[in-house]
DNA sequence: AAAGAAGAACGAGGAGAAACGTGCATGCTG
DNA sequence: CAGCATGCACGTTTCTCCTCGTTCTTCTTT
């Protein structure tokens, strides 16, 4: 069996089943699990999949799914988060993205910080119910139920009015050719529109992101301020992000 | 089953029963106990559901703060909410208000309804998320925390793109003299908007709310199409509304 | 209504098993 | 022979379950 084939296998079981199980598919294929684990890393990393404990997700979430809350990665994402949230200073105005790490940032408010966050992601919001301190402003438009943030034309145009600090901005791909991606073209407009409207942009890099690439650019990775993530000075990507001159803050 | 999918089942338990019970869901996935504690140990950290003794609820403080409230009245909140519900045809463009009744009404929705939902309020934005086949508009602004809805100059303005069917307005007193009432001027502005927005206005109006009044004047009677309300036909209130020419219409 | 007892749920810590990534040797292909 | 995919061995990390002592809830007793 070819090595694209048996990738292609592990996306179809990935389709069918919502997941696969490294040590299945192994003994399905008569391949050792090493192999498994080897391929499903590299599809992991094209922004295929997602890769956890045992097996591999899909990379985006299943059709009817719980909005944008997804249960991969989680203390890689606290650790983003927590990094993030000491970016921002006591007065200052924020931009905060749609997405789980996002939603991560608003737990990792220091309590009684004062300031106003700018988001279009109405599951943000409710999560920054619980900090009286910190003014919100929303910002409207058709809601993308795919990840429960307004996007679209209205939205872009709502976000013209905003003058912020800081964007803090979560994608599904952090590559170093392909630079930053997301999953949405819409989206990825939205982001940009974001971008624009803040002096700062910073990206919110969990491990599962880093070196991975889905289908539509957002920024070039020379438009950000930082790539915030925890994964290790180490590897790979990591590397080539800090060699092109990319500022790497670790969590 | 792998952790991360555990965790998934974990929160689409949360979405569909709104709460987990520990020792049911280890005997119903054949684990301990203490695995899934663990797991909700850390969904809660990372502020995806909120831990409590035995279990846990949804994240959402907005969700938590509506469990305390919705105590109230919560029978008749539920009829208001379904005879809304039922005035809404397919197809149709409705602007939904914030506060619990209107968030009552999401979940009286009939599944797989289409139709337009336009709201100024993240909590209803985020009810929305379990009824795929509605097109949610979101009206941006600042966001008032007192009653979790957008508010102000921004959000009057971007609610003047709409134009609905319907819209089901919420508001904390009925009164034959004074009218439609409620807590907030700049909200009581809001609803002014909204109401100009739509062809008809049809006012929720629980048992409480009957013969109540606020400080802040929304709009008269006569600007409705209806009330709804499931308080007695026999009750003196309904009864002056009905001889003012009110349109009651019974829950 | 307050106090106390019994039971359930809890977090911490540890042992064992499973999965992991890496380095290296093997074998196939061009 | 060069290049690459593969499988094995190894040390490491992660997960799960178990135990133990603590905390919380509830029921009973006063």
């Amino acid at each position: 069996m070819l090595v694209a084939q048996r990738k292609d296998f592990l996306l179809a079981r990935l389709d069918r089943d919502r997941r696969v199980v490294a040590k299945d598919v192994a003994a399905e294929l008569g391949v050792s699990e090493d192999s498994v684990r080897r391929d499903l890393r590299e599809l992991a990393a094209a922004g295929l999949c997602q890769r956890v404990y045992g097996g591999a997700l899909p990379a985006s979430p299943a059709v009817a799914d719980y909005g944008t809350r997804r249960a991969v990665e989680v203390d890689s994402k606290q650790r983003v988060a927590a990094a993030a949230a000491a970016l921002i200073r006591p007065g200052s105005t924020v931009i905060l993205d749609g997405g789980t790490t996002a939603l991560a940032v608003t737990r990792a408010l220091p309590a009684g910080l004062e300031a106003t966050i700018v988001t279009h992601s109405p599951t943000v919001v409710a999560a920054l119910a619980g900090h009286p301190s910190v003014e919100v402003y929303v910002l409207g438009g058709r809601l993308f139920r795919h990840s429960m943030v307004a996007c679209g034309a209205a939205a872009v145009e709502a976000a013209q009015v905003v003058h912020a600090d800081v964007f803090l901005l979560g994608v599904t791909g952090v590559h170093p050719d392909a630079g930053l991606t997301t999953g949405d073209a819409d989206e990825a407009a939205m982001k940009r529109a974001l971008a624009q409207r803040a002096a700062d942009t910073y990206v919110l890099a969990s491990t599962e992101k880093i070196g991975a690439a889905s289908r539509f650019a957002v920024l070039p990775l020379s438009a950000v301020a930082g790539v915030i993530t925890d994964a290790s000075s180490q590897d790979e990507t990591v590397r080539r992000l800090s060699a092109d001159g990319v500022p790497v803050l670790p969590a």
